[in-house]
DNA sequence: TGCGACTGAGAAATCGCTTTCTCCGCTCGA
DNA sequence: TCGAGCGGAGAAAGCGATTTCTCAGTCGCA
């Protein structure tokens, strides 16, 4: 049942091939050339006692655990899944594995969640931390090697990997104005977000390079259920004038799509809609979701990537900000029946 | 530069406190009653040493680590992304963290990695392993203490927690016999699949229940692009008499969904589309999807709550098998018109 | 007042490995 | 032929905690 491999320690192996434990060590690590005969042996005694190295012990002699956390807000937001996908499987193809820390949005466990994590392991990915810039900035030298994922922390020490939310928007509102519309909408999303205070930017920029535009903001939220929850706002600006609205995120957009039938808004004939990061339901919903496509798997890939580097004592490389694509569907179209 | 607490060791903090490190750890770990000064003196230490306790060496003297690893083929499906936020949030309730690996739906990988992530931590999770049965029991205890989830396994010292796809498909079949459907179609799931496989159950006995029922078997998939690729063989299957279409899961149907409404067949005026799993965004599709409830996250917590008895020393738990609760939506109607 | 039970703190062993450090025996060059 | 140099194996010293084990000092009770 499994007992033969219990306690089973190197010292076992040892004088059951007649040998010093530090040889078996030798011939499991190869550090070092060692006498053929003695590999065999040793290599012998390891299989019929059935031994396998404990990795706490090596951990502790070694001083690492080839373990990293990542800490993220809320487990259940796809474009977190999809950077713990990629994060997971770049750091499998080392020998490392992943540690989950969800904080459930409790901005004030942020620290502590990171801290603990970061004691079983050797290395952190921030995912979006909430917590206050000032605090940040502190914790994220006290639990190097570190990488923060998709939060801007200017004039630091730590790579950043992150989506140009402001320049995703931008795009977005271009590809608007270039069918037409003129009065938009923008659904914003958590006040406490730091992609939303991104987004936020890029309206305005936008607003800054396109003077006949004009862009009213309707608090909203991350959720289908807020998506939902404004519907009948937009509803409202829908009739004030607006033709085009921007939801914060896909999540949000298709809640919106959702209830905006219910409420006879045809889209995209009257209204267009618009979401970002587009998940992967983005494709399939009705009508398909316009959205700004970021790469989630890459992120966690290159998040990944910057961390070894930190881990083998490399020095930061330059942090890398991924411009979202456009990705054009059927829920966003020309303005003219909408301004007709 | 948090090079303060690199370092520090209990040794350090019990020279610069005048005691031994014996006394240090009593009063970290509480175990003995110390003298209240030796108490004030420790802790000052550690405040002013920064320390921290290393928690590779507690690991390795204690034999444990307080992590436990989920073992799954597909960290992008929801279903086990939801169980993982289960896991997580039910495991940090009493101190333990999570570890992910990812077979990729590699099923030759998945025995070493079950066997390497076991060697870190304290416990498994194996989710929906796809691997031959005979091979899973020898796995599984070897890697014990695990829990089993989405995968039947009878007669075996190890605690289950599932779904019943069986019964949920019954379920879901009486839902749309009731509606007045009597041909209907089954869009099948990955062939290695072990939840498909109790669906095709669920259908085959539901069959067995409804002597003047139908239900024809179209290959399909899981993911949402399965859904879509299946869609013509739908579409054709209803032009032939098929009134309603159960898919293996979610995804698939919401890929079906978005096909048929581009090959113009109504659903659910003309067809009625059921899924599986009801997935977060089910109830936004268009139309809204019905679907087979399956409590995600409470499976996680009852896995977490099921290790947790086993690290304890206890004594297996009664394996469970949640029963999928219906979800009627938009896309299921009567069969009326389609009959007409 | 005297002696055993008890309390509490330090010394030392331990967890299971890796990695010097040491030493032995050989080879090779002068 | 002899010593320097070297390769390889065992002994031993950690890694940084926890947990006996040991022993001195107290307390209580007769």
């Amino acid at each position: 049942m499994g007992e033969r491999s219990r306690g089973v320690t190197i010292s076992d192996v040892a004088a059951h091939a007649g040998v010093s434990p530090a040889s078996v060590s030798r011939v499991l690590n190869g550090r070092q050339s060692v006498d053929p005969d003695i590999v065999r042996r040793v290599q012998a005694s390891i299989a019929t006692l059935g031994y396998a190295p404990s990795a706490l012990a090596r951990n502790l002699v070694l001083g690492r655990t080839r373990t990293i956390a990542m800490v993220v807000p809320d487990l259940e937001n796809p474009l977190f899944q999809g950077i713990l996908k990629g994060l997971s499987l770049a750091a499998a193809g080392d020998g490392y594995r992943v540690l989950v820390a969800d904080t459930a949005e409790r901005v004030e466990d942020e620290e502590a969640t990171a801290l603990e994590a970061r004691g079983r392991c050797d290395a952190l990915v921030l995912c979006a931390p909430r917590m206050p810039e000032e605090r940040l900035r502190r914790l994220v030298d006290r639990v190097a090697p570190v990488v923060v994922v998709n939060r801007p922390l200017p004039e630091l020490e730590v790579p950043i990997v992150g989506v140009d939310y402001v320049r995703g928007i931008r795009d977005l509102v271009d590809h608007l104005v270039a069918l037409g519309h003129r009065r938009l909408a923008y659904v914003s999303g958590p006040e406490a977000s730091a992609s939303n205070a991104e987004r936020v930017r890029g309206v305005d920029e936008a607003l800054a390079m396109h003077p006949a535009v004009r862009i009213d903001r309707i608090p909203g939220g991350s959720r289908p259920e807020d998506g939902e929850a404004v519907a009948d706002a937009v509803a409202a600006a829908h009739r004030a004038g607006v033709t085009a609205v921007l939801a914060f995120n896909d999540l949000v957009a298709l809640g919106l799509l959702a209830r905006l039938r219910e409420l006879g808004v045809d889209v995209p004939r009257e209204l267009s809609v618009a979401g970002f990061d587009d998940v992967p339901m983005a494709r399939y919903a009705t009508p398909r979701l316009t959205s700004m496509s970021v790469p989630r798997a890459e992120i966690g890939a290159q998040a990944w990537s910057r961390l070894r580097t930190l881990i083998d004592g490399g020095s930061v490389d330059h942090s890398v900000l991924y411009r979202p694509r456009l990705e054009a569907r059927e829920s966003t179209a020309t303005a003219a029946q909408a301004v007709a």
